[in-house]
DNA sequence: ATCTGTGCTGGAATCGTTTCCATGATGGAC
DNA sequence: GTCCATCATGGAAACGATTCCAGCACAGAT
């Protein structure tokens, strides 16, 4: 009986034939004649034989895994993007392996070396620092896939020699600006000139833009910068309204700041949308069952890990000088109406009404 | 200049010791004089060296890393449960290789092989098919822990070898009994009695007996075996509310369930909780935001994640005859009030009103 | 009959670590 | 001064695969 784990060693004895045959016949490389490549095989079979992972990995220096790095798998933006990567990874007979920064740039360093050191293959990634932070993957030649955005400092023309390699990294990326030109614009349209922002830097600016586009005043103090945390976006929801109680419009950043919005609100006896109107980035199932309806801007989350993983995992040689960006959805439900009271007016509505504020 | 890593070789030839003695120092192992300690430690600090997991994986014949199945990430309590692994893995040095069963017991089965083969060293899973599945993986002395269920034909009393092993193993589950029964007795206090159920075959067993033990008949057309897939979950909610209009009061198995009865009722003109009273299994954010609020019985999604991994992570010798039950709690929102139309007065309402069923 | 090219085959080297074991040195006790 | 225990040390053997390369058999051409 054996003990353990049948080897190649243990097949080739059984089969009267060298280890090299059996790996040959085993990984299809090599030829062998029919008459032997039957015999490894029935021996193969008889005692159970699975090549070990280990041996293969060390001896071709790779181990055929996939590194994900998101933020926070609990938001279902990144766990459907997750859902993404593994479903095109399952195809491809991958492991993924997952790890969470929560934002944290020295998390994610963390991570970053514990894929270095297990030798990982492919890195798809929702940066959280720093772009220097990957030149340790690149350097242990990992293909690397940057999702839903870049990393800091990443936009600006390259200067060293490493950074000219960053910036070859390809990525999968949404079109946040079409789709905040399109929310912003549908709000304006409604008669909205204070319309409030929350959310990180990338679409933030793409918000001012849509603004001026739009002929909105931008309004420093409407637009509020917060990264989705759980734990701090109801408050930066909630000091925002209190704040500036003539906001007519908010637009969310991600679903996160949307639901700390549309709590806040409520929790502010704000009615949506007749008192404020809501805009949220990002699709969510609950969008439809809260009431009022949330409008929101919809981004395929999933796709967007399934074409990132594509791209890591078919041709890990292809670099791309241009992200791959995917279409966004301005998806209209009912959460917008035209602003009833001061907005639209003047450029600050004068006096504005105390609309039951409790803090 | 280094054209690749560092082995533990260079590292040797640079301090000018044995690959013995840097290991001994670096693995902190056994001993060392402080002279050579320093010695290699400068220069493996010099050459940058990070040991390679491969080599050490081959030798040491386990990977260190630990494998996650989950039914479907997408799915926010199977997503805090993985956060629950990931965080407690984080804190051990582990890696977390997710994989999705999507409810198929055949995939499963695959995501099982390719961790036998990887030699993953521990798994934690919400099961999906058969206990027999599993058989491979105790047989590679892989740590096991079930979490969230327990595999099909797991519960009655063991009949073979291989059937008391799995017997042993450890499970962290949730006090699905209590939460079902509070919520029935909860439903059956409002003076509930035609009360209906969606869910899975563990729940279902829970709720007759909450049930009988509230005194209130049970109708097997009511209850309605699901297991919560996003595209099938819809359509068995409306069909029940279809089939059986004077259906008084309905708790959802899990959060997949509750949001497809809450979607169903409101495309069916069925207002919650006057015309039906709902309450799901899973507390999720989005049900202090819909209308009305939904009541929920709660569950510690992530908790039941990281004790999973503490059991398989900590004292992975441990085998438990008992499962570690986490507790449940009824949250009393808005989504049930008593019966205002034929419940209540007899065991079959007469002649339900048709409440503008479509269909 | 000899030569050559083709196609199987298996021994051995390799990947980078850990760990066993033999060796040499050191220091204290007698 | 001798002896023994203790300790640091490095060579070498695993771990389980892949793959290079040399050897060998055999078929066809000369």
């Amino acid at each position: 009986m054996m003990d353990h784990r049948a080897t190649i060693k243990d097949v080739a004895a059984a089969a009267g034939v060298g280890v090299a045959t059996v790996s040959r016949v085993l990984s299809g490389n090599g030829s062998a004649s029919s008459r032997t490549r039957e015999k490894v095989l029935e021996a193969a079979a008889r005692l159970d034989y699975r090549p070990s992972a280990l041996g293969r990995n060390l001896k071709l220096r790779r181990t055929g895994a996939l590194g994900l790095l998101v933020p926070d798998i609990t938001n279902l933006f990144y766990s459907r993007l997750a859902d993404g990567v593994l479903s095109c990874a399952r195809s491809m007979n991958e492991h993924v392996i997952v790890g969470t920064t929560g934002n944290d740039p020295e998390r994610e360093a963390e991570l970053i070396g514990g894929f270095v050191d297990q030798s990982v293959d492919r890195v798809i990634a929702v940066p959280s620092g720093d772009a220097e932070a990957w030149i340790p993957v690149l350097r242990a030649d990992i293909h690397l896939v940057f999702a839903d955005r870049l990393p800091l400092g990443l936009s600006p023309t390259p200067t060293g020699r490493d950074a000219t390699a960053l910036h070859k990294v390809p990525a999968v990326l949404a079109d946040d600006r079409s789709g905040i030109h399109a929310a912003v614009g549908y709000l304006a349209g409604l008669g909205h000139r204070r319309i409030g922002f929350l959310g990180g830097n990338g679409r933030q600016q793409a918000f001012r833009e849509a603004l001026t586009h739009s002929g909105v005043p931008a309004d420093d103090e409407l637009i509020v910068t917060a990264r989705g945390a759980r734990d701090t976006s109801y408050a930066a929801a909630a000091s925002l309204f209190q704040r500036r109680p003539d906001i007519s419009a908010l637009l969310a950043g991600n679903n996160i700041l949307g639901e700390a919005a549309v709590l806040a609100a409520r929790e502010l006896d704000l009615r949506v949308p007749k008192d404020v109107s809501i805009v949220m980035f990002d699709d969510v199932p609950w969008a439809e069952l809260c009431s009022p309806t949330l409008t929101v801007i919809s981004q395929p989350a999933r796709d967007m890990g399934y074409r990132a993983a594509e791209l890591v995992l078919r041709d890990p040689r292809a670099t791309r000088t241009r992200p791959t960006v995917l279409p966004t959805e301005l998806v209209v439900r009912g959460s917008c109406a035209p602003p009833t009271d001061g907005a639209g007016r003047g450029r600050y509505g004068t006096d504005p009404r105390d609309r039951g504020l409790r803090g």
